[in-house]
DNA sequence: CCTTACGTTTACGTTAACGTCAATAATAAG
DNA sequence: CTTATTATTGACGTTAACGTAAACGTAAGG
């Protein structure tokens, strides 16, 4: 009996802090697929779920395209061998970039503490030089 | 006495597998500062450690932009104590935003196994069924 | 009834990061 | 010397992911 939450456009753009064009165009890519209450979007659950899923893959700097190809391969898996067999594939080949990108963000924290570390140091230095100059 | 060992732009564009018009736009960008051998570009050692890090980070999503803020920032402070402190500002920004990122990672990679788990248990299913059908 | 807020479609503008010529030069190989 | 190969500088084209503005509809509140 529980009618599932519905949202505005508005309310959705707010919360995840993305302009209504944004959900525009997501939708317009076939990522998002809200109902119609007369000419007026209405979105559900599933698409709040997409679009916290579609902002994740952004970040990690997916483009649209290829959030849709997982999508779709996602919705459309149920039933056909051979369409469960590419997903697979796909799935593989995902994981394989997102371990890439794991190991980048390492090397990359590595790196950004070290010049840290030596950006402290240099930093240290100037002013235990000031305060040299200061008390003599 | 050991002379640097220096790349011509298609020697480094294969090695890296980018195309040297990509090269002259890290450089338009101010990202590589290749010498010149009468009009001919000369990439030091230097520019191929660059070259590396700007690939890195664009598997990161980060812009060329971004990667040349870091590289400025890092290039300029040797010595005051603002630029310094700016810089360790900077390098705190980008080690959050790449924490979250590994967050988004782990999380995708979850996603990703359990959408994977049923597929495969699914094809799992349809072969047994096909096996039935071919054995009855 | 008028304003305010929020929504709609249509359509042109913008930025980043290259791709893709074209015309030309320098250099190496046969 | 001729021919590839590799390089150069323009300069225009392209795609993605929106921004932005115009012109309009609708529903609520005072």
């Amino acid at each position: 009996m529980s009618k599932e939450a519905t949202y505005t456009i508005g309310e959705l753009a707010s919360e995840f802090d993305v302009t209504s064009r944004a959900l525009r165009l997501y939708e317009e890519s076939e990522l998002l697929s809200p109902k119609r209450e007369g000419t007026k979007r209405i979105y559900a659950e599933r698409d709040r779920v997409r679009l916290r899923l579609i902002l994740r893959a952004k970040r990690l700097g997916w483009s649209l395209a290829e959030v849709k190809e997982i999508f779709d391969l996602y919705d459309f898996s149920h039933g056909k061998e051979a369409q469960l067999v590419l997903l697979l594939e796909k799935l593989d080949e995902r994981r394989k970039y997102l371990e890439m990108q794991q190991q980048d963000i390492e090397n990359s924290l590595e790196d950004l503490e070290n010049i840290a570390a030596n950006a402290r140091q240099a930093l240290a230095d100037i002013r235990a030089e000031q305060s040299k100059v200061k008390a003599g």
